[in-house]
DNA sequence: GATGAATGAGATTTCATTCAT
DNA sequence: AATGAATGAAATCTCATTCAT
């Protein structure tokens, strides 16, 4: 349980973990297999990580430090500001696409996921209707479809960010986001 | 003539269900546990629910079709569209606030939560940081506690509005969600 | 539980009975199948019959009934006795094929018969080659295929007789049985 | 380097199997019964078998394989034949009461295996009555001890080769063991 | 350090039977 | 008598983790 010298293995595990935990989730995912794709044995992996549930947080924050470095990079780049929040976005989503099954692997069964979706859809939906009739302060009617999808990552930005606030901080949490949300709304 | 099936017994196990899996989450929660809660027995669950699965499927749906039965009426109502817009992000929060317990009880671990949540923390300076020196093209000053939290809000939407989409339309999703960031970033 | 009058019910059971335990066997046959087939409620066998055990019990006596009947009468006739052996097996035969599927549904999981059926294959074979030189005493040589029958009867007959003897009868029941195979091997 | 797979395991294990579905009956045989009186933990057995009938399977067979092996032995015997005949009853009674616990762990429970008993018991009695005027063509009178011993092999025999015989084999298999019987009687 | 056999706790679900109506 | 909803005991098998080699 000492981390060992051997620089390879760990790396090599994490590398075998993101790939298994991606494909079929954290649940579903064996210790045995990711031992199996990683050509070790399964005690092997107890060397190096204490638990699963350990290892699987290695492995998600090992694709963490990769995309931060990136961001941070940028961040302390002396590009002009448009560029960079240009490239922010770039890199945000090629990062995103990268360790999507990851992230997905740490939500719960997809079936579930997909009463949320389909429930959101419906929201959206109903937002769209309340929302129609307000007239944007400024400007040029809006592409509905950016329309949608910018109700939608609010929604779910939301939706998200309170469930994984810490339960203490909640009420502050759902009060600043609140405020924001509303003072937006009311002209910007 | 048998003892009629009760129209009760449904929503009285939902609502215990709604309970137990709040509290300590699906993993954790025993069939026997929302039987006890319930005040009826193990094999009764199995009635009315196909599996535990179902019974989750059955809570969460309940609860998402009480609050869109207020959205839904909302959009339906006479009132200004400020007030409707008013109103929408009031039920919004509230009904998360209800709802947050079974919302968690969805998510992985929180332990594992808790690595997302630290590591977003460092994202957001991030970008604040790389967004500090943007001017918005037309206005006064934002409170930077309101700029965090549409940085937040932003994020996490897109973070999960990606993790949520089908495999197969994820990279269509992707597209939207960037183009429409995009926009907004340029001006509007 | 009383026996009731009503004298249809129960044979309505029986066939319902008959069926469904011939068709899936008597650990994977529901009394609820049972019920819906004889279009009755599940509560109701529980008025004509103790428990599974004794429908089942019931179920496969009344095929024993209707044919020992037969059998019975037979004896009783005044028919030659070769036609009446012949008359026998016809109609042992007969019955046998008709009842097949219940007395299957008492035997084991088909998967562990095969097992049997598969050893016993073997052993035919070799009691084939051990008994080949044999010189029958008088005559003509047999017909192999029927040589092969009468091994087969003869062997499983033994291994039954022995298995459904009560265990305090096994040892008489193995001298008997041992004896009389032993005589008819050194000569008849 | 790991504790290394035990070739004597799966034997220990077998034994074990052996004692306690003979003893109390393959339903009623718990796993966990096994793994105690093998001295192992329960998980164990599922390191050397699939399942519980896996298990089963395994320890029928290597009754079996002994069995065979013996029977196999005398078959390539230069023995006389009359010898090897009287070896034969002699290996198989004397093999048959040692598995039989087991073949009857394979039967449907005995309380079941009694109906059947009781039933061929009045088929014996009616069928020695319909035989008893067929005078032999050639012979000294019969004990009738053993002329019973060998009315119940035959009955027995043919109806468990019947049962035995896979679904569509049933009818050809009737034919020849009908002729076979049929054959027998007619003088052979 | 590596191995992989051994461990054993743990929870869903089924379904015969009961019993309130 | 009939109904069928309610009951609840019961047992397999999995798999993370340990530890003898």
């Amino acid at each position: 349980m000492a981390r060992p010298r051997d620089k390879e293995k760990p790396a090599q595990i994490i590398e075998a973990a993101f790939a298994v935990f991606g494909q079929i989730g954290y649940e579903a995912t064996l210790i045995s297999h990711i031992a199996g794709r990683a050509g070790i044995s399964t005690g092997t992996i107890y060397t190096y990580f204490k638990d699963k549930k350990d290892l699987f947080r290695a492995t998600a924050q090992d694709r963490w430090d990769r995309f931060l470095a990136q961001i941070g990079a940028l961040a302390d780049s002396r590009e002009p500001a448009a560029i960079r929040l240009q490239r922010l976005i770039e890199i945000g989503f090629t990062s995103l696409k990268d360790a999507l099954p990851l992230l997905r692997g740490m939500l719960f069964e997809s079936s579930q996921m997909n009463l949320l979706q389909g429930n959101l859809e419906r929201l959206y939906s109903l937002i769209e209707k309340i929302a129609s009739e307000q007239q944007r302060p400024s400007q040029h009617a809006q592409d509905p479809r950016r329309r949608r999808a910018l109700i939608k990552i609010t929604v779910v930005g939301v939706l998200f960010s309170v469930a994984l606030a810490e339960p203490a901080n909640v009420d502050r949490e759902i009060r600043i986001l609140q405020r924001a949300l509303a003072q937006r709304l009311s002209g910007d």
